[in-house]
DNA sequence: GTGAAAGCGCTAACAA
DNA sequence: TTGTTAGCGCTTTCAC
């Protein structure tokens, strides 16, 4: 009984046509009123609104896509919903496209290359004007590929292809930044829990084996499998207390290992930091918390989807071209590192 | 330069009659392949594809959906994407949506009323064909008169009307378990930090008071002000601290308002559970990492985002009836929970 | 400022 | 099985 006045094809509702009848004027200018023209006067923009409030008009956006042939819609494709991250970077876009009067249409790639491909040709099929993927994980041919149908605009991954933008932040400088931190706490002994495939994992683990090259510890690297998983802490912590020595720090391609990594450490009475130090990435939200407080390397997410968003408008609207941002990450010292107590 | 192939109007897209001119038949036989009819000869469908990817034919759904006026597209409107909650939910919707052949897109409502009201004013210009909302804070006038305009389930926030559908979870049902629990291990006195107005707030309240009541605490309830989170449950660590005598155990409206109590609990040297008891909400994500382990209430999320999609592809697709679900809650007993050590 | 008329690219009868 | 022909509801010239 609730769903009788529904059904895939809804009972007529009022057209634009109703409206400017019931308004007495043409639909022409029904349609100006509703786009807001000041080429309606005053009294034909209140004909109109009354009378279409008192039919319940809604505009139909479908034909007015058509008709206008653009749609004033950005497509946002976000790697996967359950990170926080991603939340973020939506912030920014999302405050940035309104202000340029752009529609944000979201979609879910659920870590998954098909997924997102499919939500891909989902956009370009609904004629979305541009596109911004965050921590997308297609290929890059196929990114610039859609790029050539769409301006697109990657957020969170650096993409070294002039057919696109990109707004990502440094991973090499953040692994550079972790590794100096705690080199100079006095740390040799520095091991590495890495991200396995996902996004930003090779850069930051190519980070950190540089950095170590670049103060002298080149010899001394030792890079443990994981990937981005509190699960994957745990194993490399356990395979470090099993295989020994234990080294005096870590540095973990994410925080969610780090705080893996740490429970571990605990469990085996190794106090952090007063054992081992570790430094996460990412700064996450529970990073920060007191019972945690992650030393951590920190992104700038909300600019990185508000200058997205920003470099795509601009291209779209007037004739910006699409560039590459690289943003500074920067290192946020809490307690869980601390000075090497171990001789060298 | 990069931009230069770019700007609001893409250059001429091929449409359906150029596939048709380039494979030598009609566009309503092209129409019929892009849309996987089964009156198409092989040979027909061999021809159309063939020159459809020569050309880069790429189908344009806005003039699909206009043309054919359902858009087989539902809207899903969540309240916040940094909530996890959210994103399970979001699963369970896209995995039943996509068995039935429906698109989905998402909105964030940011955890404000206007906000979600906007996007669904613009998913109804869109056209979408149903409507599911999840923890959404609109008035229930607001939603039934929507749902007036399109099929609407609302998941995660039961609703009294039978003009639309509702699949939640008990959430007073819930709240009893969380006292129960604590009043078992000895508790007496025990506070709620409440969820302001957002959905399931209200319900939780109650089932607080009306499950203290149910163990003869009627008379020790203390309710504190908050919004679902972190720093909400930050400020009411703070006041309880700062008026005292603090309650033994604290019941909070969600985790992430968990979180940030123990949070500020941990700061004040007081340990959980040694000294207070927190439950949280929601099971989500971070509850179950070893550092916090906190002890919640379960909601089959994922189940309610299935359940409520299906609700709708019956009402959508056959002639279903949307109706009320109230699915239960159960407790996870964690780590931040123990047994009173203050005399009653 | 306002109206008339020609599409936008597709779907859906209906005919063939 | 395939082609023909009206639209879908709106925007957008171009006259008035």
């Amino acid at each position: 009984m609730t769903s009788s006045a529904h059904g895939l094809r809804r009972a007529h509702a009022p057209t634009m046509d109703d409206v400017a009848a019931a308004a007495g004027v043409s639909r022409a200018l029904v349609s100006l009123v509703m786009r807001e023209s000041p080429r309606a006067s005053a009294q034909a923009r209140t004909a109109v609104h009354e009378a279409a409030s008192r039919l319940g008009y809604r505009r139909n956006l479908v034909a007015s896509k058509l008709a206008s042939r653009r749609t004033m819609t950005i497509g946002l494709l976000l790697d996967d919903l359950h990170n926080p991250w991603f939340a973020e970077v939506a912030d920014g876009v999302h405050a940035t496209a309104e202000r340029g009067g752009f529609q944000v249409i979201l979609a879910d790639g659920r870590r998954s290359a098909p997924a997102e491909s499919r939500a891909i040709d989902t956009f370009l099929a609904s004629r979305v004007d541009g596109l911004v993927v965050a921590g997308c994980r297609l290929p890059l041919a196929r990114l610039t590929a859609v790029a050539k149908e769409v301006p697109l605009v990657s957020a969170g991954r650096a993409l070294s292809s002039s057919a696109l933008g990109s707004v990502s932040v440094d991973d090499a400088e953040g692994a550079r930044l972790a590794v100096q931190h705690l080199y100079e706490l006095g740390h040799r002994s520095i091991a590495h829990v890495d991200g396995g495939r996902g996004a930003g994992s090779a850069p930051r683990r190519a980070g950190y084996l540089s950095a170590m090259r670049a103060v002298g510890l080149g010899d001394r690297t030792q890079v443990l499998a994981g990937d981005f998983t509190e699960e994957a802490g745990n194993r490399a912590g356990q395979r470090s207390l099993r295989e020994g020595p234990l080294p005096t720090a870590f540095f973990t391609a994410n925080d969610l290992s780090a705080v893996g990594l740490i429970d571990v450490l605990g469990g085996a009475g190794l106090a952090v930091p007063a054992h081992t130090s570790v430094v996460g990435y990412d700064n996450t939200a529970f990073a920060g918390l007191n019972h945690i407080g992650l030393t951590t390397i920190d992104q700038p997410r909300n600019s990185i989807g508000r200058l997205a968003a920003a470099m795509l408008l601009d291209a779209l609207i007037g004739d910006g071209e699409l560039s590459h941002v690289l943003m500074r990450p920067h290192l946020v010292v809490r307690s869980t590192t601390g000075p090497c107590r171990v001789a060298a």
